[in-house]
DNA sequence: AAAAAGTATTTCAAGCTCAAAACATTTTTG
DNA sequence: CAAAAATGTTTTGAGCTTGAAATACTTTTT
């Protein structure tokens, strides 16, 4: 093959990721503003607050407020308010680490755990709803297609 | 097939839809954070002034504000600023449209053009780096399965 | 034990985002 | 033609997001 005709290969394949990415950049976003719409309508609640609650009910002990930034994948700054706002309403609750001073842990209350537990409910409807196109293999295809892009984002 | 079998289908497959959402919401978050790092450190510039200045340099013409809110589906207020910013910058003009008082056209400067074309060629590349794993045939059966999952959005 | 380095969290400033309200102008309707 | 409805944009208030700086505490080093 000659570099020219390389040239060509390369540059169609790299159209068409780039169609790719603008693609699942929209509907990715289209689904995103579908359910923080809902999460807004029928619970007064946004998506940020949803993540949180996902990720700490997955530890009942808590999470430090670093590790919920770690777990998440967004700045250690975003969560101080996220927490803050849901620890006004009482979905969650700082509790200070005995050996550690600097330390707090973040835990969902009964209150919380119960809240979050119908959140959940309806989200996994209105995913199956918004996904409804995708059989089983399908979306384990799929799935496993973005699992070779997020690992190829950790491995930098 | 039994109510109870079917249930049981169901919700199997409804597991994977979950899975699979979770997996494109990480993997897209990803590459847009990286999107963002990267215009940030190399242009000082940010994601939604990229997402206008390519919707702008479409349009020759200039589009007007609400046209520009509805291509890139965002409120109108949030375009306001955006805009303002980049207006500060030099990067597009606003223009009165002529038989109404109300509207007014966004273009991109000339400046503006040559920065977007710089941006552009940076940005294509990165998204073929960053989606570099899928070759020509997988990138567009992907991005027919998005479009579908658009489609199924914008039928509601 | 004092100094230095490291860790945990919050604060800050800037910008993005939305829905709703306000404002201005144009078009339609009674 | 005047009132009402529709259209185009900006403002407002609340919340999310980031990176960087500030604060507080702990561990390690000298």
């Amino acid at each position: 093959m000659t570099a020219h005709s390389q040239a060509r290969v390369a540059s169609a394949a790299s159209k068409a990721r780039l169609r790719l990415w603008l693609r699942m950049l929209k509907s990715t976003r289209g689904v995103e503003a579908e359910l923080r719409e809902r999460l807004r309508q029928e619970f007064g609640s946004t998506l940020p607050r949803f993540d949180v609650m996902a990720a700490l009910s997955r530890y009942e002990a808590g999470l430090k407020m670093s590790a919920l930034s770690g777990v998440l994948r967004v700045s250690n700054g975003n969560v101080t308010g996220i927490v803050d706002r849901l620890a006004d309403d009482g979905i969650v609750v700082r509790v200070q680490v005995p050996g550690d001073r600097r330390a707090t842990l973040v835990r969902l209350t009964r209150k919380g755990q119960e809240e979050f537990t119908r959140q959940a409910a309806a989200h996994e409807l209105w995913i199956d709803e918004l996904l409804g196109d995708f059989d089983e293999p399908e979306a384990t295809n799929l799935a496993g297609c973005f699992d070779a892009i997020s690992r190829r984002e950790e491995g930098r």
